[in-house]
DNA sequence: CTAGGGTTAG
């Protein structure tokens, strides 16, 4: 369902799957794209233009802008880019959970603003919250109250504070008794767009919906205002494309949006997950209207920032603010910390912080808790925690997000004891525990395997009514599925149905993920087609998730008729065991499944090894995304590079990335010139790569270089890993240190690690032979697991260690971390300066490309300057 | 009409 349009093209974008689709390019987008490439027969394109192009002004000018003057004869002032960015249907978070748990706690609008209720309304509003769920009483206490209310500004006060109080039904009970009694159309029409409002704001789009038409048929609808709120509705609900076509509608109708139509429908942008591109468009439309975008505009552009991992273009917005003199706030800077965070740009979000005080914005618990987040996705969890304790010490009090986010990062190291102990403080601070909470700690547990924890989380969750949502049940099946414990999963899966839950992408991708990793492709098989049956379209994390299970265990109980028929390998053996089980009559698919996993008789033979089948495989998951139109990403690279490295040979791995150049030639092309030799155009070709990367946050991009400097190394291309993992340290990847007394590796993979330290040492060398005395102390850290995405894996360790003592370097392993290589600068020293030392450090190439000769000597045996 | 929190791939 996602687009009528054309096949897009492959293109290397970022990690956040819903940029990966759909990226039909914009007629007037004033950048098209700027690389296309035209190869073999599918299109290739790299459209990855997230980059900040700077501001057509100076910012420090002093001259005032009057902006729509200024900006409807020229174009639009901010970067317009990223044409990637679009979303598809399937990712626009309507099936996702966010929204809808987020009302409940919405802070309530302040009444006292601008109120012009009657005391009469107050008193009304007393009585009818006493009554709540009566709708016999409460009708009542209206028709009593009904010749004392002043009229449609007292009605909207009650259908509001109803609204605050979450008595959605009341407040229709309300509204349609105070549209009965108004003959006013004005008024009614006032009625109308406050109700729907309401309605929207407690995520009940579809009443809203109802509302609005009943109004429009009824004559008091066609207003800018029902219409806005109308928008705004399908905005908080991330229904972008709803909200585009209600826009649409009134633009027919010759309403004329209004400023608060514009920024709603920009907001619904953001919450959708439209991508900037779309957001902008709105923008120039609104500019060419004569709307004076406002700070609200910019906050709501910023939030599409966020959302589409734009970091550049968030900055540059801000700066543009400034330039055109609108008013920053709390909620400006809240949203471009949070832009920042999402890149992985924890230092800048610092910055950002430290500047607040001097606009007289103090930092809130929004501002803490988005950096705390960012900090944790990043790995600095010292810094996390301490800001909780900066965040106490100002005497702040955490509230109940900032309380699920200290809780999530303890659950999610598997520091039980710690997470709930925040649990007690929080309620002790008088905050009830929460789906989220709830949902944090069976992840937590379940990640650790402890099932009995998780058993009994679950049952007193319920004990606390609190209803599971659909993400509760995805974790706890996905966390049974790992542990094996197929009967549990049964069992939670059927009350998921009982529920009437709908299960999205999400929660399909999970669970065929967690099949995935215990080698169970075929079942993961299953369950793509079953998933597809149910209406849910797979996306690049689905796929995403199959190609990582290729290569490593065993991918064995997977069909393959012949070669020829790799793509739609996947299909046909989902088929053909659904076909051949023709007993159970209607059963849920996914209980057969896990009930032949629960007995050990899969249907798969998965003892048989296809060995060379393998990668073939992966080509076959790769076209089959083409011909869906789900266009891959880096993390889909990735994916494949890493499958390259498990293939039993580097035919194998060329074959497959020759054959994967047919659909991206310049991502696969680089991968594949550099295995086979390194040659100045394909290094031309992979700076360029590089580049591209460098636009996607930290740890997308180290997965990356890991990656791609694993494959090079597993296949001997020992320099072009080192080239390439040098470029990786140019590019601060891994933001680790580097220095003459330490290396950090811990961020690396094995490869990537080993071939830095090959240039580490080299580096040192030349230190030496220069005449410089070392540091007394040398070390070289490989971290212990703790930052590890496989906790206790010691996997860097054990290849570095063996590296050290293959090549005779003077390191042990430190006494009190184990994660730790030490040396003494003196021992190191005149190690390096042995005459066999150069030549166990310098890196060959097993294959050279046969031009390559000419760089090889341009390149040099020392390492490159940093 | 604007800001932060649980979910999938690396």
């Amino acid at each position: 369902m996602a687009s009528s349009t054309p096949p897009p093209h492959c293109a290397l974008t970022t990690s956040k799957p819903y940029q990966s689709h759909h990226p039909h390019p914009h007629p007037h987008s004033p950048h098209p794209h700027r690389h296309h490439h035209h190869h073999h027969h599918p299109k290739v394109s790299l459209n990855h233009h997230r980059a900040s192009q700077p501001l057509p002004h100076p910012p420090a000018v002093a001259r005032p802008p009057p902006p729509a003057a200024l900006s409807t004869t020229n174009p639009p002032s901010f970067p317009h880019l990223s044409s990637n960015s679009e979303l598809s249907a399937d990712f626009s978070g309507r099936r996702s959970t966010r929204f809808v748990s987020k009302m409940h706690f919405g802070r309530p609008k302040s009444a006292s603003s601008s109120s012009r209720h009657s005391s009469v309304a107050e008193e009304a509003l007393l009585q009818a919250v006493r009554f709540s769920g009566d709708d016999a009483r409460f009708d009542s206490i209206l028709l009593a109250f009904e010749p004392k209310l002043c009229g449609t500004d007292d009605y909207t006060f009650l259908l509001r504070e109803l609204g605050n109080r979450g008595e959605w039904s009341m407040a229709m009970r309300c509204f349609d008794f105070a549209v009965a009694r108004e003959r006013r159309r004005n008024d009614q029409g006032k009625l109308a767009s406050s109700m729907i409002s309401i309605l929207g704001r407690l995520g009940k789009v579809d009443l809203a919906k109802r509302v609005f038409d009943d109004a429009v048929s009824r004559g008091y609808g066609n207003t800018v205002y029902a219409y806005s709120a109308l928008i705004s509705a399908y905005a908080k609900s991330g229904h972008c494309d709803e909200a585009i076509r209600v826009f649409e509608t009134m633009k027919d109708l010759s309403l004329k949006p209004n400023l608060v139509t514009y920024n709603a429908l920009i907001d619904a942008c953001g919450k959708g997950g439209a991508g900037f591109k779309r957001a902008s468009e709105v923008f120039d439309e609104m500019l060419r209207n004569g709307v004076q975008p406002d700070r609200i505009t910019y906050n709501s552009l910023l939030a599409v920032c966020s959302g589409a991992g734009l970091w550049d273009t968030a900055r540059c917005l801000f700066k543009e603010m400034l330039f055109r003199g609108i008013d920053q706030d709390i909620y400006t800077y809240n949203t471009l910390l949070d832009a920042a965070c999402n890149g992985g740009h924890v230092d800048a979000a610092f910055d950002i912080m430290s500047e607040m005080p001097a606009k007289n914005i103090s930092p809130n618990q929004v501002t803490y808790s988005t950096i705390i987040r960012g900090c944790a996705k990043v790995g600095k969890l010292d810094r996390a925690l301490n800001l909780f304790h900066e965040m106490k010490h100002a005497g702040m009090r955490l509230d109940r997000v900032s309380y699920n986010t200290l809780l999530a990062i303890y659950a999610s190291l598997g520091r039980f004891e710690e997470a709930l102990t925040v649990a007690e403080e929080m309620e002790s601070m008088g905050i009830k525990k929460d789906v989220v909470t709830y949902n944090a700690l069976l992840d937590g547990f379940g990640k650790q395997g402890m099932y009995d924890k998780v058993k009994e989380l679950f049952s007193r969750m319920k004990a606390d009514n609190l209803s599971p949502n659909l993400l509760t049940y995805s974790t706890l099946i996905s966390v049974y599925s790992k542990g094996g414990l197929y009967r549990e999963a049964i069992q939670v899966y059927k009350e998921f149905k009982r529920q009437g839950v709908k299960a999205d992408v999400v929660f399909y991708s999970k669970l065929i993920d967690a099949l995935c990793k215990k080698g169970l492709v075929g079942s993961s098989a299953l369950l793509l087609d079953e998933m597809m049956n149910e209406g849910i379209q797979p996306n690049v994390v689905t796929y995403n998730s199959i190609i990582n299970a290729f290569g490593w265990s065993m991918p064995t109980e997977y069909p393959l008729q012949s070669d020829q028929q790799t793509e739609s390998s996947l299909s046909i053996a989902a088929a053909n065991v659904a076909e051949s089980k023709p007993d159970a009559e209607n059963k849920d698919r996914i209980i057969k499944i896990f009930e032949q996993l629960a007995t050990g008789k899969s249907d798969f033979d998965e003892s048989v090894n296809r060995g060379r089948q393998d990668f073939l495989c992966v080509l076959g998951v790769f076209q089959k995304m083409h011909e869906m139109e789900i266009k891959p990403n880096v993390v889909t690279f990735s994916a494949i590079l890493n499958a390259c490295s498990r293939c039993n040979s580097f035919e194998e791995a060329s074959v497959l990335l020759e054959e994967l150049r047919l659909f991206d030639n310049h991502v696969y092309g680089v991968a594949h010139g550099l295995l086979m030799g390194h040659d100045e155009k394909v290094w031309m070709q992979a700076l360029s790569l590089f580049d591209e990367v460098m636009q996607m946050d930290t740890s997308t991009a180290s997965a990356f270089y890991n990656a791609l400097t694993d494959m090079l190394w597993h296949f001997g291309q020992r320099r072009g890993a080192q080239l390439v993992v040098l470029e990786g340290k140019r590019r601060q990847v891994w933001e680790s240190t580097w220095s003459n007394s330490c290396l950090d590796l811990h961020l690396m993979s094995s490869g990537a690690a080993r071939a830095m330290v090959h240039a580490w040492l080299l580096n040192i060398r030349s230190v030496v032979f220069e005449g410089h005395e070392l540091p007394k102390l040398i070390s070289i850290l490989t971290g212990w697991g703790k930052h590890s995405k496989v906790v206790g894996d010691g996997a860097l360790k054990r290849a570095v260690e063996a590296l050290l003592n293959g090549m005779g370097a003077p390191f042990r392993v430190a006494k009190c971390n184990i994660g730790r290589f030490i040396s003494t600068g003196a021992v190191v020293a005149s190690w390096l300066r042995e005459s066999g030392t150069l030549k166990v450090l310098v890196l060959q190439d097993d294959r050279v490309h046969p031009e390559a000769s000419r760089f090889d000597n341009a390149s040099g045996l020392e390492p490159l300057p940093l």
